[in-house]
DNA sequence: GAAGCCGAACCTGTATGACAGGTTTGCCGA
DNA sequence: TCGGCAAACCTGTCATACAGGTTCGGCTTC
C-alpha cells in the first residue's frame, strides 16, 4: 500500500493533510466540490479543529483546496501560484540561477510554440496576435509592456493544449515579471526594443499561420535575445 | 510598488505570509536559515499566534520553510514534493492527462539527457549506469525496478547541472510512481521488458560517453515504448 | 401559486489560554 | 577543559469564545 509523501512529517497535521487527499480521491470530488465543515472532519478524524484548520491552510497554499470565509472548502482547480512561489523562492535563496530558469524556459516554449502552431483555433491565434499588438501600443508603458509580454507567452502556453505547459509556464511568471525590467532596461536603442516587439509579432504571426518550424525559429530568436539582454545587464 | 501575489487573499493570514516572505527575502536568509519565533512573529506583527502558526503552514507546505517540533522555522532547501502534490491534484481531478504528463516529460527529458551528457562529471555518470544496472537486477521485483527507474530520471535531471529540470522531473515522480505499474503490466513479454531495460541502459551509455544525439534518440526511443505501452493498457 | 425577503442555523476567521513534550543553552561540577 | 544537567524556550495540540459571512428554508406579500 501507498503511504501518501505527505505522512513523512508524522504531526497530526500531515496525517490530516493525508486523510482529506485520500478523502478526495476516494469520492471523486471535482474542483467546485465542496468539503465537509472543520468541525465534521474534526469529529471524523478524532483531531481539534485547529488540526483541521492548519491541514487545510497547508493545501490552500498548494491550490489543492480553495477557503473562503463562511463558505465550506472547496475543490480548487490547477493554479500555478504555488510553484510561481516556490520558483521565487528558489531564485531568492540563489538555489536557481536566471539563467538556469531561461534555459527551461527557451525548452518548454519551443515545444509549445510548435504545438500552439499546430492546435490554435481561430479565437486563440487572435487573441496572441492581439497580444503582440497590445505590446507595440505600449512600447513607451514599460508595466503594460510587461503584462502583454506575459500574457503573450501564457496565451502561447495555453493554445499548446497542454495545461501541464501552462502550469509550467505560469509557475515561471512570478520571478519572471520581477526580472523583466531588467531586460528591458538593458535594451536602451529603440532598434533593440523595436526588434523585441517584432520577435513576438513574428511568432505570433507564424503561430497564427500554422507554420511550426517558422514558430519555433521565432521563438529561439526571441531568446537569444533576451538571454543576451540579461547577460547584458549583468545578471548571471 | 509590487503586491505579492499571496496578499490577494485579504486575510491576515495572508498578510503574514507575505510577512514572512518578505523577511526571507529582505534579511537574505539562505536554505538552513532559522526564522524568529512564533511568538515573536505574533507580537512583532501584531497578530495572534494562531494567525503565524497557520501563515508557518502554508510556507511550510510550500517547502519554503521547514517545521520541526520543539525547533524555530528554518528556510527550506528547493524541493518537489509539493509540486508533485500538485501534479497528482491535478491528474486525479482529470484536469490533466497521463498522455499530457508524457508529452512535457518527453520534452524536458530530452533536453536533460542532452544536458546530461554534455555536463556529466564521472560520479553522475557512474550513478545513472549504476541505476540501470540495478534495474537489470530487479527486472522480477517490481517495486524495486520502479525505484531504479525513478532514481534513474533523477539522476539524469540532476547530471544535466540545472535544478529547475531536477524540479520539474521531481514533480511528476508522484504521479509517476503511480502510473508505473500500469505500464508495466502491460509489457506481457519478456522480449518487451527486455527491451525496456536496454533502453535504460542505452541512454546510461550514451551520457556516459558523452554522445548527446545518441542519448537523445535512445530517450526518444524509450517514449515512443512508454506511451505506446501505457496506451495499450488503455491509459488515455 | 410564485417571487422576494428575512432570520436562524451553520460555518469560517481570529484570539486567548493551557499544557505536554522536544530543543537549546548556559552553568556547574569533575 | 569537558561532560552533564537543569532551566528557559519553543513547537504541537487542544478547548473555548466570539465576530462576521453564507446558506437555506419558511414566511410574507403580491
Amino acid at each position: 500500500m501507498w503511504s501518501d509523501p505527505v505522512d513523512q512529517g508524522v504531526g497530526l497535521v500531515s496525517s490530516t493533510i493525508g486523510a482529506i487527499t485520500r478523502l478526495i480521491r476516494e469520492q471523486d470530488l471535482m474542483p467546485g466540490d465542496r468539503l465537509p465543515s472543520e468541525a465534521t472532519l474534526a469529529r471524523d478524524l478524532q483531531v481539534s479543529r485547529t488540526v483541521v484548520r492548519e491541514a487545510f491552510r497547508s493545501l490552500a497554499a498548494m491550490r489543492i483546496i480553495e477557503l473562503a470565509s463562511g463558505r465550506r472548502a472547496a475543490v480548487a482547480p490547477i493554479d500555478h501560484g504555488a510553484m510561481s512561489l516556490i520558483i521565487e523562492h528558489g531564485v531568492h535563496t540563489d538555489q536557481i540561477s536566471i539563467q538556469q530558469i531561461y534555459d527551461v524556459r527557451r525548452t518548454i516554449e519551443s515545444r509549445i510554440v510548435t504545438l500552439a502552431a499546430l492546435r490554435r483555433n481561430e479565437g486563440e491565434a487572435q487573441a496572441i496576435r492581439a497580444e503582440a499588438a497590445a505590446m507595440r501600443a505600449a512600447i513607451d508603458d514599460p508595466p503594460a509592456l510587461m503584462r502583454h509580454d506575459l500574457a503573450f507567452h501564457m496565451g502561447l502556453a495555453r493554445a499548446s493544449r497542454n495545461p501541464v505547459f501552462a502550469l509550467i509556464m505560469g509557475a515561471f511568471q512570478g520571478i519572471t515579471a520581477q526580472t523583466w525590467p531588467v531586460g528591458w532596461r538593458s535594451r536602451t536603442s529603440a532598434a533593440a526594443r523595436e526588434a523585441m516587439i517584432a520577435n513576438h509579432e513574428n511568432i505570433a504571426a507564424a503561430v497564427a499561420e500554422g507554420d511550426p518550424e517558422r514558430a519555433a525559429a521565432a521563438m529561439s530568436q526571441h531568446f537569444d535575445d533576451s538571454v543576451r539582454a540579461l547577460i547584458s545587464a549583468g545578471l548571471t
